[in-house]
DNA sequence: TTGTACGCGTTATCAC
DNA sequence: GTGATAACGCGTACAA
């Protein structure tokens, strides 16, 4: 019965006893180095026979490295950051990295601690959209080298980023909205603090600056599906003929709520979502919005994180990831006046 | 500059010097053991001076345990291993634990080598719905103990296995479902060869036969949305008054086709699904469903790997969570004949 | 090519 | 309470 409790396994040691030859020489086959080839026949075989496996720990110590890459993220709960997850694993297990999760629970108190604690046996440490205070950050950083940080920049800021680029983003969803003819626009808003919000925000600005014949306002609203539900009336009042929800949920509650009163989409008015959520092209009518690449976030996040560990360094510190827009039924042609 | 390339921090040792007492010493402040007060403060002023951060893997080698637990999943896209992850990340660090993920995406035959990487480097590996073929699944647990075993049982499974009690959950779901009413009842099948399928069918087997007064079909269908909307003809012509969707994905399909056949849900025919996905709540009508704490089976899996981690060990080998009923609107009252 | 011996950074077991 | 010193298991110069 193999895999006892307490039973630590045989060490090279005593696979180098059973066929023996030196420590090093199984050490030597165990990692593919040139070895005369019944030599390694017999050890492996000795390995085989008494089930040895490497310990990784002590491979690890040895070597200096782990081949592991810590994430932190501030709520595993999110599909946005699972898909961030999802593309670094894929990403780093090409170069035969592990991932180390650790989730702050939302608490940007614990992310200090927690970034420096998972970047303790790992090679290197991503930072999923950070919360904690920018002066608490960039102290933390100096700790966590090689660190990579993903949809959060600022000035301030010295290792690299990559983010999505929200601002182009909704600035090509508005864009598609012109081209189809609407000319007044709403943009219902998230949490009016949030980065994210912001960022639609100037995005929005760019192209009213662009676009001087069309009018652009703002309201406030909020991130669930209750908030875009409630948002209803307003929208409808608001005269414009098409309105940006804040994100995918938003846009639903209000496609709910405007069904409910018997408003028509596309017909009567034209809504966007923003994320593009698995559901969001099975609503009725699908959804047209803004597709944010987590995945890719992801992977390109390790591909920096990559080139710090092997020293490839490309200096490419920064790295926006462009937003494509998707287009369903949700937003149609419109009539000009 | 703190944190540059190939620095690779300092050492108890150089701590030693520098606070003038032996590595023993710090070893014992940096792990709270008693030491001297003064001496103790003499040593953090160093190790702080220092900027020293103790060698994770050496402490692992040392301790002869890592801290970690792995836990191996068939696709990280899949949101029901996402709430399990974060189950066990949530319940895992509450012991200090941290979790080093790994995905098989969906290949079977690279589970077996995964999960032996895997459980290198960790304390214990718990492997979610293993895909892998029976006899070589019950091989590889071999290698891995202590291992857990997330959704997967059969007979000559001897590890502690957490499952979802699907069998009992779509069994009080139909049960619901004649409480108000319904005597005919159709289930929209998914893989016909899955377990998860079998185990639902078994579950509504289990039901006729305690009640022979109801009649239940089955119709094949699928997993997705197209599946349910395709399924929207047969479900009509079928005679039933309540229709069991495999999964909420089908029952949303369901749902949409029957929408724009102008048929309401649920006045003219009732319809429900499984899996109570986030956005279940927001069709229309809202899905009545069958939860699947996702998060609680992965916190129980680690409950039982800490058990044996730790050596608790209470042999509660199989653990079946319960499966809620979620109601909502999409399942009413019908009379009587 | 193969073997010896030391280093990797800590913990833990001894004596003092 | 404190300080040497031997594990912990493996990689790797260096010598043979």
């Amino acid at each position: 019965m193999p895999g006892k409790k307490g039973s630590r396994g045989p060490t090279i040691y005593e696979v180098a006893r059973h066929a023996g030859v030196s420590p090093a020489t199984v050490s030597r086959v165990m990692n593919g180095i040139a070895v005369d080839p019944t030599l390694a026949e017999r050890v492996r075989e000795s390995a085989a026979a008494l089930n040895f496996v490497p310990n990784q720990t002590a491979v690890n110590l040895s070597r200096q490295r782990t081949l592991t890459v810590g994430v932190v993220v501030p709520d595993l709960d999110n599909p946005a950051f699972h898909g961030m997850l999802h593309g670094i694993e894929r990403a780093a297990s090409r170069e035969g990295y592990r991932v180390l999760i650790a989730s702050s629970s939302e608490d940007a108190s614990r992310e200090p601690e927690l970034a420096r604690q998972t970047r303790r046996g790992t090679d290197a440490v991503i930072l999923c959209a950070p919360r904690m205070p920018l002066e608490i950050l960039t102290a933390t950083l100096d700790d966590l080298d090689p660190v990579i940080i993903i949809n959060r920049y600022e000035q301030e800021i010295t290792v690299p980023v990559v983010a999505a680029d929200y601002r182009r983003g909704i600035g090509r969803l508005a864009e598609h909205l012109l081209n189809v003819g609407h000319r007044r626009l709403l943009f219902l808003q998230g949490n009016p603090l949030s980065a994210s919000n912001e960022q639609r925000r100037q995005g929005l600005d760019d192209l009213a600056r662009r676009h001087p014949e069309v009018e652009v306002s703002f309201a406030a609203c909020g991130v669930g599906f209750d908030d875009g539900y409630g948002a209803a009336a307003e929208a409808l009042s608001s005269g414009a003929t098409a309105v940006l929800a804040f994100n995918d949920l938003v846009a639903m509650g209000l496609l709910s709520a405007l069904s409910e009163r018997g408003v028509s989409v596309p017909n009567d008015i034209s809504v966007t979502g923003f994320d593009n959520i698995p559901f969001s092209r099975f609503t009725a009518p699908p959804l047209t919005t803004v597709d944010v690449p987590a995945a890719e976030l992801g992977a390109m996040a390790w591909d920096r994180a990559w080139e710090l560990i092997s020293g490839t360094e490309s200096r490419a510190a920064f790295t926006l990831v462009p937003a494509q827009v998707i287009v369903r039924g949700s937003a149609a042609q419109v009539d000009p006046p």
